[in-house]
DNA sequence: GCCAACGTTGGC
DNA sequence: GCCAACGTTGGC
């Protein structure tokens, strides 16, 4: 049985139309550097698994599209990359301390789900991403507020 | 750009 | 192993 989740991403790093654009719409989730977050993406994250695409840091935040989970949770290279931002010399092929997932684009959304939308919602009672200081970039998502917010896009 | 909230680091 | 200081996230 698939799993659902939200993964954030600020989109002048990384944006939904990044994704699309990438080949085979499908490109790294790396340079995630919080331990719960890597654990959910090394121990949960699967293959098949659907991903809900959210924006941060803009105006007004949004869920912009779904995605797919397309590859199993793998060392993170850009940990043992000098020139990446992300680079951790705590981390090395032998013995990895992040790790990352492929993606594949899927479907963008007939009009962006924004935070405000979410929040005024009492069907999405619960859900991680509308809690006040939440800042973890990879969340689980129920299947019932997965469905509810595919409905609001389209 | 500000700053509250949170996670991590490191001195003790 | 506590916790103050620091760095980062992310809504506003």
């Amino acid at each position: 049985m698939g799993k659902y989740w939200l993964f954030k991403s600020e989109p002048d790093v990384f944006s939904f139309a990044d994704l699309a654009a990438s080949p085979g719409k499908t490109a790294p989730w790396d340079g995630v550097r919080n331990f719960q977050a890597r654990n959910f993406l090394r121990d949960e994250v699967k293959p098949g698994d659907q991903v809900l695409f959210y924006h941060s840091r803009i105006q007004p935040p949004c869920i912009v599209g779904i995605a797919e989970v397309v590859r199993e949770a793998y060392p993170d290279p850009t940990a043992w990359d000098p020139t990446s931002p992300y680079s951790d010399s705590r981390s090395t092929p032998e013995k990895p301390l992040w790790y990352a997932v492929d993606v594949r684009c899927t479907r963008e959304f007939a009009s962006p789900v924004t935070l405000p939308m979410l929040k005024s919602d009492p069907a999405l009672e619960g859900l991680l991403v509308i809690r006040k200081g939440m800042r973890l970039s990879i969340q689980p998502v129920s299947e019932t507020h997965f469905r509810h917010i595919l409905k609001m896009g389209d």
